[in-house]
DNA sequence: GATGAATGAGTATTCATTCAT
DNA sequence: TATGAATGAATACTCATTCAT
C-alpha cells in the first residue's frame, strides 16, 4: 500500500467521522439549529477542520444524502437483480427494502427534501451535485423497471411505470414525513411500520391487476 | 356599519394584506431565508407594523397553515354531506377536493410540516395552536369518517378507517412534496396533476374490495 | 371663571393624570423598561397624547422630579421659618422632613439620580431645567443655612455650611439608594427608617460640638 | 512556561483590553445608550470577539464591578489585618482606603447599583453572581468588624455594627453619587476629596463616644 | 384636543467561514 | 494537516415618536 493510498484512505476514515457525528447532530437539531461548532464538537474536532472535508455547512449535509442515497441503490437493484422474482415478489421485497433503507437512516426523507431546495442546490459543488442526481436517477430507473416488468406481464394496471416508481416513493416519503411530522416516530416506531405495511398493501392493491 | 365594525374590517384587510405578502416571499426563499424586511416590503408596510398583526416571525407563517385548513375543512365536511353518495363516489369527490386545496396553495405540505417542528410550536400562542389543531383533528376525522362507512358497506377492505385517512393524506403529501422538490411543478403543472390522479387511482383500487 | 383659565385648568389635571400613572409605571420598571405604550395604558390614554402634554419620555420623568422637589422645598423652608427653634432643634426636624419626603415618593433618589445624566439633560427644554436648578438650589441653601446658624451659634462644628449640606443630603441619599438597591425596602420598611434614624443620629453626633 | 498556560494568559490579556474599553464606554455613555458596538471598536475587536469573552452585554457589565470589589476586599482586609492598630486608627485607615477605592475606578457606585437591579441579576451566569455576592458579603463583614471592636472597646456608640456598616457605605455610596451626579467630579476632583473627607469626618465624630 | 396605527431607526446576539500559527 | 480565535454580516424585534383622521 502506497504512502498516497493511506493517505486516502485516512482522509476517508476522517469523512466519516465528521458525517456520523453530522448526522448525531442534524438529527437532533435539524438543519438551521445545528451549527458548525456543534458539529465539531461531536466529531472532537475544531471547526477549522470540517472545511478542510467539507465545502460547507450544505455539502456536509448533503454528502448524508449521498451515502443513503448509495444504500438505496444497493437495496433496489439487489432486488431486480433477483431473476426468478416474478413482479409482485419484487414489489413485495422492495418494500421490505425501503423499510430497511428508512431504518439505516430515519432522516432520509427530510434529507431528501431539504436537499432538493433551490438555496442548497446553489451552494453544493457540480461534482457532488451530479452524483446525487445520478444515483436518485438510478434508484428510481431501477424501480421503474419493477413496475415495467409487472405491467408488460400483465399483472400490473397498465400505467407509466417511472410515474408508478414516482407514486411509489411519494407514498413512501409521505407516510415517513406525515409521522414523523406528527412525532410518532420516536415513541411508536411500531405505529410507523403499520402505517407503512397499510400504505404498502393498499398500493400493492392498487397496483395489481 | 358602526365605526367598530368597519375599524374591525380594516383591520382584517391589512392582516389578509400581510399574508398575501408573506405566502409571496415564503414560497420563493423558504421560511428561513424569508426575512421579515423582505415581507414588509412586499406589503409595502414597515416591519414594525407586521409586529402589530403577528406575534412573531413564526405566527405569521403558521397563519397560512391556518386559511389552508380552514378551506380544507369546508371542503371535506362538504364532501361527508353529500347524503346520496356512496363511499366510493365520496372517495372520487375527496380526491378532487385535494386538488382544489393544493392549488388554492400549493404551499400547503410544506407549510404543514414546518408547522409542526417542535422548535415552531415553541412559539406559537397557544390560541393559534389550539386552533391549527382543532382544525387537523376534524379534517382527518372527516376523512376517515368515509372510509368506515366504505368499511362498513362492506365496499372497502376492512382496515382501520384513521390509519387509511392518515394513508391518504400521507400519499397526498408525498406526491405534492415530491413532485415540488423535483421543481417540477412550476414548469410541468400538468404532470403533478396526472401524477396524482395516478397516485389516487392506485389508491382508489387499493382500498376496494 | 374664564374660558382660557377653565381650559389650563382641565389641562393641568390632565397633566397630573398623567403623571401619576407615570410615577407608579417607572417605579415599577424602571426608566429604560417603561415603555410609552405602558404609560399611556395605566393613564387610560393613547401614547399620542402623552405628548400633547409632555415633549418626551425624558422630560415626563423629570417632571415626576420637579414635584418631589417642590415638595422639598416647602418642606425645608417651613423648617427654617421656625423662628423659636434653635439649630438642633431644626436639624431633628429637617431629619423628619426628609423622611416624610421620601415617604411622599420613594422613588425620589433614583429620580434625582437619572435626572442628573447628562444623557438626559440634553433632551430637557431649558425651562423645565431651569426650573429644576432652581428648587434644588433653594432647597440646599435652605438646608446650608440652618447649619450656618449652628456653626455661627458655636453649637455645630465649623465646617462650610453648603458642604455639610451637601454632605447630609448624600447621607440620605446613599442610605435610600443602598437600601433600595438591596431590595429591602419593600420587604421591610422598617429596617429602612431604623437605619435611616441611626444615619441620622450619626450625623448628628458628628456635626455638634 | 507550558503552551496551555500562555494561552491562558493571553486569554486573560483579552479579557482586560475588553472590560478597558468597555470601562471607557460605560463610563462615557451610561449602561443603555453604550452599545456593543461601541465597545468592540473602542477595543479594536469585532462584536462577536467580545462574546467569547462575555456571555453578554449584563455580564461584561457586571465583570467590571467584580474587578472593583475584590479590591475593595483586599484593601479592607488589609485595615483590619493591622492588629496594632486601635479601632480608630482603624477607621481612619478605612476611610482612606474607600478613596483609593473610588480612585481606581470612580464609576464603582454606579456599577454597584446597576449591578443589584433585577433585571441585571436574570442575566448573570450564577458563578459570577455568586462571586459577586461573596465579594459584597466579605467586604462588609469586614468593615462590620472594625466598628465590632470599636463598640467592644466602649470606644464607638453601641450600635448594631452591622448597620454601622451599612451606614458608612451608604454614606461613602452617597457622597460620591451626588457629586458624580452634579457633574463635579471631572472638573473639580478636590471638592469630591474635600467633601469625602468633611462627610468621613463628621462620621467619625457620629460614631465615637 | 385626542387618537392609535404606522413608522423605521436602532441593537444585542449568532454563527458560517477564514486564516495565522 | 489541524487548530480555534477572530470575524462581521445578517436579522428579528422594540418602541419613542409622528400625523392623518
Amino acid at each position: 500500500m502506497g504512502i498516497q493510498e493511506r493517505k486516502e484512505r485516512e482522509k476517508e476514515r476522517r469523512r466519516q467521522q465528521i458525517m456520523v457525528a453530522a448526522k448525531r447532530v442534524f438529527s437532533d437539531k435539524g438543519f438551521n439549529k445545528a451549527t458548525m461548532e456543534d458539529i465539531a464538537q461531536e466529531a472532537e474536532l475544531s471547526p477549522g477542520t470540517l472545511y478542510l472535508y467539507f465545502k460547507n455547512k450544505e455539502e456536509l449535509y448533503a454528502s448524508l444524502s449521498l451515502r443513503i442515497l448509495q444504500y438505496l441503490l444497493i437495496r433496489v437493484e439487489h432486488v431486480n437483480d433477483e431473476k426468478d422474482a416474478n413482479p409482485e415478489e419484487k414489489l413485495k421485497a422492495l418494500m421490505d427494502a425501503m423499510y430497511d433503507v428508512y431504518e439505516f437512516d430515519p432522516l432520509i426523507i427530510i434529507n431528501m427534501f431539504h436537499l432538493q431546495s433551490s438555496e442548497t442546490l446553489k451552494n453544493l459543488s457540480p461534482q457532488l451535485m451530479s452524483e446525487i442526481k445520478e444515483l436518485s436517477r438510478k434508484s428510481l430507473g431501477s424501480i421503474a423497471e419493477i413496475f415495467q416488468t409487472g405491467v408488460d406481464q400483465g399483472l400490473f394496471v397498465d400505467r407509466h411505470p417511472v410515474a408508478m416508481a414516482d407514486t411509489f416513493w411519494a407514498l413512501f416519503s409521505g407516510v415517513v414525513l406525515w409521522l414523523t411530522s406528527k412525532r410518532l416516530i420516536n415513541q411508536e416506531k411500531d405505529y410507523l411500520k403499520q402505517t407503512l405495511e397499510l400504505a404498502f398493501e393498499i398500493f400493492g392493491r392498487g397496483v395489481k391487476k
